[in-house]
Parts: structure tokens; sequence; C-alpha cells
DNA sequence: ATTGACCTTAGTGTTAGCTCTAAGCTTATA
DNA sequence: TATAAGCTTAGAGCTAACACTAAGGTCAAT
């Protein structure tokens, strides 16, 4: 039996962050000392670690609950589920990557036009690249 | 001189939008009608593409804020300066994309290991990955 | 016995960037 | 002339994932 600050410890989080998670339903402590303090089962402390590497992977804490939904009754539940959650969240990642990367070399680019000396900025070719609208590339 | 939703659909941004900015003291209409209708300039007009540009570019309202007040004494100001700003937020961006890769491989692992078919989750490997931590890979 | 570190709760604050609402004018169209 | 669409403001709400606070109880060590 853990108390929530060994927990924290161990999992990598926050008291804070622990009391967090189990406000939002995904975790909580089996049992309570004479005083109310939480106290961590083993089974406790594996749904714990269940959700810091569901977050790690990039899950959000939506979608972590229903991870966990499925975790506590997994007979009721298809491996497509599963696979179906974490498609959606390769896809999420997928889009959020293009976006930086075309961030990336939208600013590569600004870079590699200006000099970036100690001369005032009255012909530098980042602010005319904004001005200009990166010639109107990236259109959004 | 444009009113507020004309320059909103030639920006690519909402009216509420350009409010919020001004709120912020990044844009402003140079005139008002007699009733009090944002007028908006060339001028003005060039600065909110600048924003926008900027934006599509992945810098923070506030990084826009000092890029504009840049812009605005271009002598007073260097490129390196200019540099500077651009430089950080590449590093941001290179950041972010570190993360995003790291959870991109993740969850592609976690897709490849598991059926996704019909049957139930009782062994899903997805839900076994997630249990074991990834097998201590990816701490963070 | 008294620090000091820990625990409890409910509730507020933070960050970023919008997004919407309410209440009330104004302008264009039918 | 009426009605709808658009404008104004101040201010609240939203999303995500915490971080922090206050006011108080608890526990181990000195």
């Amino acid at each position: 039996m853990l108390e929530i600050s060994e927990l924290a410890q161990q999992a990598g989080l926050s008291a804070h962050t622990l009391r967090y998670y189990e406000k939002r339903g995904l975790i909580k402590a089996s049992n309570r000392s004479e005083a109310g303090y939480r106290l961590y089962t083993d089974s406790d402390v594996r749904r714990v670690r269940f959700v810091k590497t569901a977050r790690n992977a990039g899950f959000s804490l939506n979608d972590i609950g229903q991870l966990l939904s499925i975790r506590v009754d997994k007979q009721s539940h298809s491996c497509q589920e599963v696979t179906d959650i974490t498609q959606k969240k390769l896809r999420e990642v997928n889009a959020k990557m293009a976006e930086l990367q075309s961030m990336q070399q939208t600013l590569e680019l600004l870079l590699e036009s200006c000099c970036g000396g100690p001369e005032n900025a009255t012909h530098c070719s980042i602010m005319e690249a904004l001005d200009a609208g990166l010639s109107r590339e990236n259109e959004n």
C-alpha cells in the first residue's frame, strides 16, 4: 500500500496530478487510512502505470478513459475498438507532424535568407518575406 | 477602406479573431465610420497579412508582437534580433517534432502488434503493451 | 511539545488562442 | 417599413492538462 507521494514518485507524476486524474475518474485509491489518506494497492499502481504509459504514447485523458473502460472488461470489447482508438490518435499525430514540418521548412527558409547580422532591419529578408505572405505559398 | 468582415474574408480570419488581435494590441483599424464601424486602410491590411503569415509560420501571438514592434521601426533593430526570434521558434518546433515522432513510432509499433480483429480484447497486445509500460522503453 | 513535511477538500488560476453571448445600434434589402 | 444581417462593447466560456491556494488535519522526529 503506497501513499500518494510514494506512488507519485514511483510513477513519475506529481501528487497533484494523481488527484487530478482521480477527479477525472481515471484512477482511484482502493483504500484510505484512518486519517483519510489515499492508499494505493498493487492493482491501483498498475492502473496508474497504464495511464502514464498511454500518456507517453500521446493519448489524451479522454482517450485513456476509453482505454481504461476496455481494460476493466476486456471480454466485452474487441481488439478492433482498441486499434480504432490507436489509429485515430496516429492520424492526429501525423496531422500535427505535417503542420510542424511545414513550419519547420518555412522557418529554415526564412533563416537561410537572412544575414542575421548586427545591421539594422531595414532590408531584413525575413521581414520582407512575412510582409509578402511568403510569396503566397503556405496558404492555409 | 474595408470593414471588418471584408478584411476577415480577405485575410482568412474571422471578424472575432480580428477583434481579438486588436485587444491583444497586434492590429488596429486606423479609422472608424460615423457609426463606429472599424475601417481598415491598405496599411492596416498589410499589417494583418503580416500577422497571418507569421501565424502560419508557427509564431505565437507574443512572438508576433515582438516582430511587429521591430517592423514599425526597422532602423532601431537588427537582423540578428529577427533571426534570434526565428531560431528560438525553430528550436521549439524541432522539439515538438521529436516528441511527436516518438509518439508516432510508439503508436505504429502498437498497431503492428495487434490483430485489430473482432475477437475480444482479453489478449489484446496493445493493452498488454500499455500495461507493461511499453517494455520500459520511452521513459519520460 | 513543537516544528516541518505530509495529507485532505473545494475551488481558483494558468497558458494559448480563440469563440461566443448579450444588449443594443446601423445598414442593406424586399 | 420591416426584417435580416452586420456592427459595437465588455465580458464570459472553451479546451487541455495541470498547478496552486487556503484552511485545516496528521504524522514522524527532535
